[in-house]
DNA sequence: GTCGTAACGGTTGAC
DNA sequence: GGGTCAACCGTTACG
């Protein structure tokens, strides 16, 4: 319980219905510290929670857990290897470059300097060893969390006045979904629904596609 | 009194 | 299957 009286669980998200509760009363001109009283909610989230909104149009949560996808695919390693045989001379950050420019990888997911050289350590100069066949699909963890792609998801939170928060809260690229999508409202014609929609969640969006009646 | 945010302890999920 | 890491969360406290 928190200060004011409110219960929460520590680490986990508010319920979808209080998220949109702030963000209705506030649409309402209700002040942040009158909607932190009446809902019991700190004042620290309702203004992240209205900071977010106004960001992304969001009420979800971001996603939690999980990590970055690996950049250092099948593919570019087979690149970077075959470069260093072409000129076993070329720097690392000329391989990163030539990464960009030859269109192997975009900015996004271009490998850092260090993780070409540690290629180049550990892998290249592996004689003989062809790259692995690939698994699974590329970027999965991520397409699955992000729907439209992990590139497109950072070039989404790139697009949206990122804030730099105190606990790295700028990254939010699941701000993809409005208070229509919550509400199941249909969307406007020039928005093409995901036909692959994400796994069920525990919580957020994921819950609230589970639940409300489709219309 | 209000608001923005840093710091904190906690949860989660991919690797 | 369990540990690690890096995301996220909401609360608290401070300016």
């Amino acid at each position: 319980m928190n200060q004011l009286g409110g219960l929460f669980v520590n680490g986990r998200p508010l319920p979808n219905a209080v998220r949109q509760r702030i963000v209705e009363l506030a649409q309402l001109g209700i002040r942040p510290c009158n909607i932190s009283r009446q809902l019991r909610v700190s004042h620290g989230c309702v203004s992240k929670i209205l900071a977010r909104f106004n960001e992304t149009g969001s009420i979800l949560p971001g996603a939690i857990g999980g990590s970055k996808p690996r950049v250092t695919t099948p593919k570019v390693v087979a690149y970077i290897r075959d470069l260093k045989l072409k000129d076993p001379g070329i720097f690392a950050w000329e391989i990163r470059d030539r990464l960009l420019s030859d269109g192997v990888c975009d900015k996004f997911n271009v490998p850092s300097v260090s993780s070409i050289s540690r290629i180049l350590r550990n892998k290249v100069n592996q004689a003989g060893q062809q790259p692995q066949p690939q698994a699974g699909p590329q970027h999965g963890a991520y397409h699955q969390l992000y729907p439209y792609g992990y590139a497109a998801a950072a070039a989404a939170a790139a697009a949206a006045a990122t804030v730099v928060g105190a606990d790295q809260d700028k990254w939010t690229p699941r701000g993809a979904h409005t208070v229509s999508d919550i509400l199941a409202v249909p969307p406007p014609h020039h928005h093409q629904p995901n036909p692959h929609p994400p796994p069920l969640h525990d919580y957020g969006c994921c819950h609230v596609y589970q639940h409300w009646p489709a219309q």
